[in-house]
DNA sequence: TGCTCTTGTGTACAACTGTTCACATCTGTG
DNA sequence: CACAGATGTGAACAGTTGTACACAAGAGCA
């Protein structure tokens, strides 16, 4: 028998999820990945597979869950560095933006997701958007710039915000990640969208 | 592009191209289509493939192209039926969405190559987009209805709601198709989400 | 010490994959 | 008419796929 590196505990489970990851960050689409692809790229024979996953759509499930916290990672961040509420835009687009760079293979995972193939890992990924609108809307009366706003518009409100948010950061996923002229100019439409958005919002009495 | 003027109809070119529609259509995502599949699901042989595409992306593309063609269709049917200016927006959001009903295969294949494996297919669905936002501005212009947005701004807004009004039809996709209440809230929620970004063009001044 | 769980491994197999090749059929043109 | 080219067919290939099975090493516990 050869000497085997070693069998650390459970470690295998999370090599397989960085595996497929790793593909999708590849350029590879989640839904083409088979179950040996992924455990070759994890190193791992393919049988361990089963130990952990029922089959790739469990997988995903478990991405989408690992997404969440990506996600309220990059939200907590927006929240504490946002300095000036007039930069508030501006700002927190930059956070998202970057956080897009930094987390390319998730933030490709999610695109891929919405228009995915598992109807479950579509609607994980739609109730995250959710979550982060709705926390959006806490923020924003927190903050008093909504005021004349009743709740159903407010959330619709934040719900295209995140919507606009969510698209530009797939425009982003589409350049390379070391062209920072174009990355800035996703910024800066990013941030006019958001800007017509909320003018729309401050002028909206129905 | 247009290879066949002359030749009679490929029949199997198309049927092979309808077939891949109908898996799409049926929930696989196009990423994860085979060559044998495809020719299968056609009833024809795999080698007749080769006659006409020289691998899947290949395909994918030829589909972007009909893609193309729907969505003309669907905004000539939104310019001839949209006959109340003040009502612009419910009647068009109303067609697109119907459109969307209608050819929900194309429409997922849409949303799936926005974030789909072949670059190429990416650029081509972005690049109809485009031209559709850039159809849009022509006839807001000559509707008279945005005459102190300067080009860009105008074109900023397009492209908002062109975004906007594509992510909706996402959603219609994620339904079931006889569904009538929940496409009618998709249908009320997205023309509010026009109305917002209509209201923040008009009063847009930088 | 034994017993049972969990995790990881190696082997095996039938089914399916993309692609090639040689051959049949049809269609229009010289 | 014959012939060239486009189109369709079937058999064949080597490689890959998902999954089942039996087994090994360690952990926790009586």
């Amino acid at each position: 028998m050869a000497d085997k590196p070693r069998p650390k505990p459970g470690e295998t489970r999370e090599k397989l999820m960085e595996a497929a990851l790793a593909l999708v960050g590849k350029g590879r689409h989640f839904a083409s990945l088979g179950i040996r692809e992924v455990t070759r790229q994890a190193g791992v024979v393919p049988t361990s597979f089963y130990r952990h996953f029922r089959n790739m759509d469990d997988l995903g499930l478990q991405l989408v869950d690992e997404l969440g916290l990506v996600l309220r990672r990059m939200m907590r961040d927006a929240r504490s560095n946002v300095l000036q509420a007039d930069k508030l835009i501006d700002e927190s687009v930059g956070i998202f933006i970057s956080h897009a760079q930094n987390n390319r293979s998730y933030f490709t995972f999610m695109a891929q997701g919405l228009a995915g193939e598992s109807r479950a890992v579509q609607e994980g990924i739609r109730s995250e958007m959710r979550y982060f609108a709705s926390e959006l809307a806490n923020d924003l009366r927190r903050l008093r710039v909504v005021e004349h706003l009743n709740d159903a518009d407010l959330e619709m409100t934040c719900d295209l915000v995140v919507r606009s948010v969510a698209f530009s950061l797939t425009d982003v996923l589409g350049i390379a990640p070391d062209d920072d002229y174009q990355v800035d100019q996703v910024r800066k439409r990013t941030a006019r969208f958001l800007q017509l958005i909320f003018v729309g919002a401050a002028n909206w009495n129905r």
